[in-house]
DNA sequence: CGTAGAGTTGATGGTTTTCAATTTAGGTGG
DNA sequence: CCACCTAAATTGAAAACCATCAACTCTACG
């Protein structure tokens, strides 16, 4: 009962939206799920099928990239703050996101909320585990995702020599983002955990082929906190700070432009120097901590 | 060197028995490492051939854990302060760690260090790579290990229903600790971050079945910092802090005596609780940090 | 148009860092 | 065996950085 009354608290942490979501007790866990809309039932019983179904053919030698395992799964649609999973449940899928972007958290018995990481479309959640999710996943933004059971997952890969490197190659990309997030909350300071933060988004978006340099932030400033161990207040003040030293520019609510990229990555403070670190020439006197 | 390779490749699949290893040629050194069981005219060149070796084994049905594989290999020794990779090389090993505490951390471009972990006997360091080590390895007793080329250590586990499963599970831990790590550092107060350290160390030491609560710190105060994101200073207060409540008391120069556990256990703000948390009776007020 | 949520800005205080001095432990050589 | 020396650990005082509390603005949306 306990339990019970500390997931509904999570719930309500979380701001799971209540009016449209029924709360069902799973047996013999105690657990709370929000049960999803009416036909996911369908897809739970034929996903099973599905991951035989692609197994076998990527045995018979089709195209095997670990996106290709999705291909023939039931799109699903996720509404912002809506929940993928949770902490805790039982990891019976593994999710290929499509579109959109999800926050990968955890709540800590006092309620503290800690993001360990954001999805973007591209990217699959909940390989790394064994047995029960380490951390919930809600939606950002409007979100796109397919879902394959563990078990078909787990098989097709087991079947392929192709996929199993690949599924290594995942999880150590996830090991050493983890590694760099423990550096960042270990032994930096707020200016310099924003601004790897949105060098990391600087660059992906840069990669993706985007013509300016503007990233684009779906979460709120709540999860950037959350993320970066900062308070939002910090967050906000930060954001301020680098604006007025002329490094960012305003572009929209939710996006942010980086006029300086160079300085960006020296305030960063990572080992690793931005290409054209020595491009725009800037007086910044800060160095502390430790 | 390639010629003495394939030479060895041709004697193993004429199922040439290797008992004794005497050296072992390192690739793309060409550095000699003569080994501990005596007297061999025998030696292997490619540690391909190793991997060849050990699959066989496991196929015929030996005893197959991950440990097995380094059984055969000659173990090594490592003065307090030496380092047994680098961040950055090649991950060209795996090593299984028989003795001894190790230090795994990251520098970063100013000079600052992040441990972002502590190895001791029985555990294994290099799995979760993929081309590069992202961290470097350092001993801080004196330690034993055996060593196993990568290639070796892949092919072995990629030839073995059994092991797949079993590196895979150790990948999970190694994230799951992270994940932990990264809780701890975003949300937690100098004194939990403490007690969430003692506490882990207090459960493996009783779960190795010691009589008495007193944990072995091999590590020096530094290091605990670098570890928990908190400088000497701090570690140093805390503990003195703690001792003054009563919850630890002193037991030499590298060791405490946990006195009062269950305190530990609610001072750490884990959400999981100990078993006896209930058990001593303590007033503690804080509670604070976003 | 009004409300609610998100974001910003300001003032204050607390925890931890930093700087500095001292004590303790461990190792070496006489 | 003890004195000496060095590194590690402790303790104290001051400052820095960030969290907290609070008031306010802005935007989105019905």
């Amino acid at each position: 009962m306990r339990e019970l009354a500390s997931a509904c608290y999570r719930l309500l942490q979380n701001r799971t939206v209540f009016h449209t979501i029924s709360i069902r007790v799973l047996p013999g866990f105690g657990q709370l799920y929000p049960s999803k809309d009416g036909g996911s039932a369908m897809f739970l019983t034929s996903n099973r099928i599905h991951g035989y179904e692609i197994a076998r053919a990527t045995e018979l030698g089709e195209q095997s990239c670990l996106h290709t395992l999705f291909a023939r799964q039931p799109v699903e649609h996720l509404t912002p703050g809506q929940s993928l999973f949770f902490e805790g449940d039982s990891a019976k899928h593994v999710f290929d996101v499509i579109e959109g972007t999800l926050r990968i958290f955890r709540i800590i018995s006092d309620g503290r909320r800690i993001i360990t990481g954001f999805v973007h479309a591209g990217d699959i959640v909940g390989v790394s585990l064994k047995g029960n999710y380490l951390y919930s996943a809600e939606a950002i933004t409007a979100t796109k995702v397919r879902r394959l059971t563990r078990k078909a997952f787990d098989m097709a890969v087991a079947d392929s020599e192709e996929l199993r490197p690949q599924v290594f190659a995942h999880v150590c990309d996830e090991m050493a983002a983890a590694q760099d997030q423990m550096v960042l909350l270990s032994c930096k300071n707020a200016e310099e955990r924003l601004c790897s933060f949105l060098l990391k988004y600087l660059r992906r978006t840069m990669s993706e082929g985007a013509l300016q340099p503007i990233v684009d932030l779906p979460m709120t400033r709540l999860d950037m906190g959350d993320y970066l161990g900062l308070t939002i207040e910090t967050v906000s003040r930060t954001i301020t700070k680098l604006t007025s030293k002329g490094v960012l520019g305003p572009a929209g609510r939710h996006s942010l432009r980086i006029i300086k990229p160079a300085t960006l990555a020296q305030l960063a403070g990572d080992g690793d120097e931005y290409e054209d670190s020595r491009r725009d020439f800037v007086v910044h006197g800060e160095r502390r901590r430790h």
